[in-house]
DNA sequence: GGCCAGGACACCA
DNA sequence: TGGTGTCATGGC
């Protein structure tokens, strides 16, 4: 028999054991690292299996040439875009996908990106999903950082430290690890928003440099870790 | 010189 | 449905 409220104490608690570890050791992180809605979507889709410092640069680029509003950015032809974002990698795809993105816009919503963003939490993400190039993890992150939707983003760091926890299972996928958090945590923008921010920051600053976990925030009764 | 980084998709069995 | 190859640049 089903409980009324739904959400387990148990994961709802380790989870905000983990967040609070990480809120204390690393602060608010204030994110999305981006200017406007505009400048976040077109982060969120350069980030795409790709550093942030190759994504700043892609940016910078994109920024010196003033073309980060959907409306510069439509009249460019995608080749001359790709030479733009050249640094962040894979750049002919990801110059496709912004221009799916902005067709996306354009047919949509006419280019208002406002209207995009308030057309509502499911409609925005299914929408963005079905743009080819635009994913779980990026329509998430655009859904949550540009609509502001409490909607919980899954990135490789969060599934190799929620591993690393014994929160999931090996091979566990996208939508399992987002269905465990938010079944588990209240719908909450703001916190959502920082706990994918300090996940990343965590792995960033520290799984990646210490496989062993040594030192690691969320390690405080345990000698070891599973690596 | 190899590995990895804030994924997504096509193709195949 | 799951496994594999492909896309590409730049730091370590």
């Amino acid at each position: 028999m089903k409980k009324k409220n739904d959400r387990s104490p148990r994961p709802r608690q380790r989870l905000l054991k983990i967040y609070r570890r990480l809120e204390k050791a690393y602060g608010p992180q204030g994110w999305w690292p981006a200017k406007g809605d505009f400048e976040m979507i077109v982060g969120a889709i350069l980030t795409q299996n790709t550093s942030w410092a190759n994504v700043t640069r892609a940016l910078d680029n994109l920024q010196r040439a003033g073309l980060l509003t959907p409306k510069k950015m439509a009249g460019l032809a995608a080749v001359e875009l790709g030479g733009h974002i050249r640094p962040a990698g894979y750049f002919r795809q990801k110059s496709r996908t912004l221009k799916e993105f902005l067709r996306f816009l354009r047919e949509g919503y006419r280019g208002n990106l406002e209207d995009m963003l308030a057309s509502g939490q499911e409609k925005l993400r299914a929408g963005l999903l079905g743009v080819r190039g635009i994913g779980p993890e990026t329509a998430d992150s655009i859904v949550l950082y540009a609509g502001h939707y409490p909607v919980f983003v899954v990135d490789a760091y969060t599934g190799r430290i929620f591993r690393c926890q014994g929160l999931i299972a090996e091979g566990a996928k996208y939508a399992e690890i987002q269905g465990m958090v938010m079944a588990g945590l209240e719908p909450d923008e703001r916190l959502f928003n920082e706990f994918h921010a300090l996940l990343v920051h965590l792995g960033k600053t520290h799984c990646r440099k210490n496989p062993r976990c040594e030192g690691c925030p969320l390690i405080r009764d345990r000698v070891s870790s599973i690596s």
